[in-house]
DNA sequence: TAGGGTAATGTAATGATGTGA
DNA sequence: ATCACATCATTACATTACCCT
């Protein structure tokens, strides 16, 4: 399996976990062909790279709170707001600066994270719905062909039809605007997923080719 | 600079490596396993807080595109691949390591990226037809009354007609169920504790007739 | 064979630096 | 100078393979 396969099953797995979950078991199985890990003994001598005692940070959870607070009014951080944060916090101006702009940076990654799962919650009700009007549509037109038969079977019946015996073909077209063929000619615009709905729903992603 | 354009340009140095090349040894000599140069460790002296002679953190192009490549091929780094990889790089094997997880971190955000707009694309597709749909089923609905009415009247006309004229009489009262959902154009932040609204909304009093 | 300890590794969060607009 | 952005790096925590009793 190769990444783009595992992305693909990443992003499929997020619309139907469920389904995913066997395949995401049976796949780490085949993964399993070696032991991943081997006891290196490495010594935990001291000597280690770059980092004794001299830098990093860790804020404290005053701080924290008070830079958080300070971000929820405003992401944006002018010099005067800057200085006397610092001064309360006990820091450097520029690690106030430093701290603002990873938060900006974070935060839009995480609103995105936000967006794109109420998105998806939003479009498997999407999908739903479409599904159920699927359905209905279907349903309804199999009621409209019993009707029209039954007219037929009924004009057959009538002897006489003196009037408005054109209501019925008046019906088809008026609604002739909006869908032209009255019956089952044209359901294609949704038998493009008509019959894999739930089971690619991804069509148009340009390196989904593989699943 | 997105990663694209920087992958190109990654791809255009490669093709013209001179004009990387005075940047690129003013860097390398970074983190050498032996550190001849200006002490850039540890030093006691606590003044010089991080930045001293380190300033060169950057990978060459060579080194990044052999990440790159090992990157592509496998995302995740054995023990092994490091310390062969380190070896070729002449790094720390610690930097390589680290050079993994932060491309693994930035590879989850280019693709949730990615995937975002894959299912924004989706969902509107999705949407448009589901309003294809509705306005499919308005019209059948309408159709459909107009049918009934004309059966209707046709039996006005009809003395007695004892076979089944049970037919129309089942499809009327099925499907006064559905109702347009609520339209969101954004999905803000803010709706983040108003998941449920999207959950399933017309599922209940549906009977499901599979198709 | 089972359970506990621990080193090695993974991931997420976060601090910090460099660069270009 | 500030900001966005990419990058490098460190810390905290979880997981897992190995060793031991």
């Amino acid at each position: 399996m190769n990444h783009y396969q595992q992305d693909q099953m990443m992003l499929i797995s997020q619309l139907f976990p469920a389904s995913a979950h066997a395949y995401t078991d049976t796949v780490s199985q085949q993964v399993e062909k070696k032991p991943r890990r081997k006891r290196n003994k490495k010594s935990k001598g001291g000597e280690n790279t770059a980092n004794e005692m001299n830098k990093k940070r860790k804020l404290s959870e005053k701080q924290m709170i008070l830079l958080e607070q300070h971000f929820g009014n405003e992401h944006k951080l002018e010099s005067e707001r800057k200085d006397k944060l610092a001064m309360e916090l006990g820091l450097d101006p520029r690690q106030v600066a430093v701290w603002f702009q990873n938060r900006r940076a974070r935060w839009k990654n995480k609103k995105l994270e936000e967006e794109y799962t109420n998105l998806k919650k939003f479009h498997e009700s999407t999908m739903l719905e479409k599904c159920l009007l699927e359905t209905e549509v279907l349903k309804l037109r199999e009621q409209l062909s019993e009707a029209e038969k039954e007219i037929q079977r009924l004009r057959e019946h009538v002897e006489v039809v003196p009037t408005n015996s054109s209501s019925t073909s008046s019906m088809s077209q008026s609604m002739e605007v909006m869908e032209p063929p009255p019956f089952f000619d044209e359901f294609e615009v949704d038998n493009v997923y008509n019959d894999n709905v739930f089971l690619m729903p991804y069509f148009n992603g340009i390196e989904w080719t593989y699943i």
